[in-house]
DNA sequence: GCGACGATGATCGTATACAATCCAGCCCTC
DNA sequence: GAGGGCTGGATTGTATACGATCATCGTCGC
């Protein structure tokens, strides 16, 4: 928990989005549901549902989920409101070329300024991720793993790619929600360890390596070929989830 | 022109922004008015102001102006409003790292995929951006280069870079207008018609090196030291951009 | 004369009201 | 019985109203 308050709070340099809180309590609110895939795609998000739920009106409803299709986690179709996003196959692909881009950079950077404390960080979050598994918390395994790379990036201290991958790995969790078999699809646990090893070793090339063979492990382990039905009723699914980290 | 109407109107595959043409309008105006340079960093940008210029209301101008924000090209602070983004010398590295970082892999696969009409839209980019350098027009000349590497990376078939490329090169206009040297900054037409040469050929790897090359070129052209004072009145400076291209 | 305090204006944050659009179900017609 | 058109409800799109916050400027006291 300690070490999770220092990154939970705060989704990168906190962005150009200052206004209120109130509409980052829902944007976070919803983003944690899909990330920890309570919320399925095709799930249809309407303001005044939305607005009852949290106590807001429409108007904040309307600016969390502008922000989250701007995100790409949920689309906005006009006359007919907001739905959570359900990316197509070539979505997925395009996804995980960007993330493996973009992961090689930062695990790279991280690997030459990486401190103790961030070490201690990265193992939190495994040791987390795996108490959930325990648990059959499969959402909650999914968040941290995707916590974990998010880490990473942050200990990359380079804020821009860090903003882009928190959007990626959002989006990630919706592609694994629709393609995963729920296996244990991005539950690699193993995988986020051995990469802890070899960030201790300060070692770029290698860490790089490890990662785009890991993002291709996720990669390979999706379906891409079929989705699932449509969603569920929404309702009461959110309010679990804002404060409990 | 007809080149550039092609590529001109979309943005990107649309992205989960679909609420309303009307605040895509003016987003898009201020959006070119910020790539020209006609909006420098710092301009206050008050949604009664705006309102009055769209003839929208304020419900609208809000809706633009945190869309910018998520951009990075507009800052809002609670209570005070929003103002056109003054990047500092730090975000100015992290943006070209990751442009760098982004446009290697964009221009890459652009190398492979490139066609005979993406050789003439690039060459026609070119073209406008020299005779805007003649008319003496630095902000289209600036536009232009911007069109150049977007246009590449939508050769590229990678929509997720190429919509987080927009990001960078938007907010590569307010660094440029902060940092360059007014002299050429940014308006490497030579370096644009010999990435083009590397294009036709095919060749990845040294379209790869030359594209981190000129990007590292339009860095070292600035003077990440000092910043000019503040602004302009806006007030008719947005109008004449929306549709004349 | 100068600094601190309070009033005033401007601007934003939020809620609500009204208009436009779309979807679904029903009825009518064939 | 099937198809098409219509009407009612629900939902979003946009505008406006009101309250809160902040900056500015004038005034008052020292």
């Amino acid at each position: 928990m300690d070490v999770l308050e220092s990154l939970a709070p705060e989704r990168s340099p906190d962005r150009g989005k200052r206004p209120s809180n109130r509409v980052t309590t829902i944007c976070r609110a919803i983003q944690t549901a899909i990330a920890e895939q309570r919320l399925m795609p095709g799930t249809r998000l309407s303001e005044d549902q939305l607005g009852g739920i949290f106590g807001a009106s429409r108007t904040l409803v309307r600016a969390a989920l502008q922000s989250l299709a701007r995100d790409g986690v949920v689309v906005l179709t006009r006359n007919k409101g907001a739905a959570v996003a359900r990316p197509t196959v070539e979505d997925a692909r395009a996804l995980f070329e960007a993330r493996r881009i973009i992961e090689a950079a930062t695990v790279s950077r991280a690997a030459l300024r990486v401190t103790a404390a961030d070490i201690a960080t990265l193992e939190a979050l495994v040791k987390r991720g795996r108490d959930a598994l325990d648990t059959q918390d499969r959402g909650r395994a999914i968040r941290m793993s995707g916590e974990f790379h998010l880490a990473i990036a942050r200990m990359a201290k380079q804020p821009v790619l860090h903003e882009f991958l928190s959007e990626l790995v959002a989006r990630s969790s919706l592609v694994i929600a629709l393609y995963g078999h729920s296996a244990h699809s991005e539950c690699g646990d193993a995988e986020h360890a051995g990469l802890i090893d070899i960030l201790r070793n300060r070692d770029p090339a290698l860490a790089t390596a490890t990662m785009i063979r890991h993002l291709d492990h996720i990669e390979a382990d999706l379906d891409l070929v079929q989705q699932p039905p449509e969603a569920r009723p929404l309702s009461d699914i959110l309010r679990a989830s804002s404060g409990a980290d």
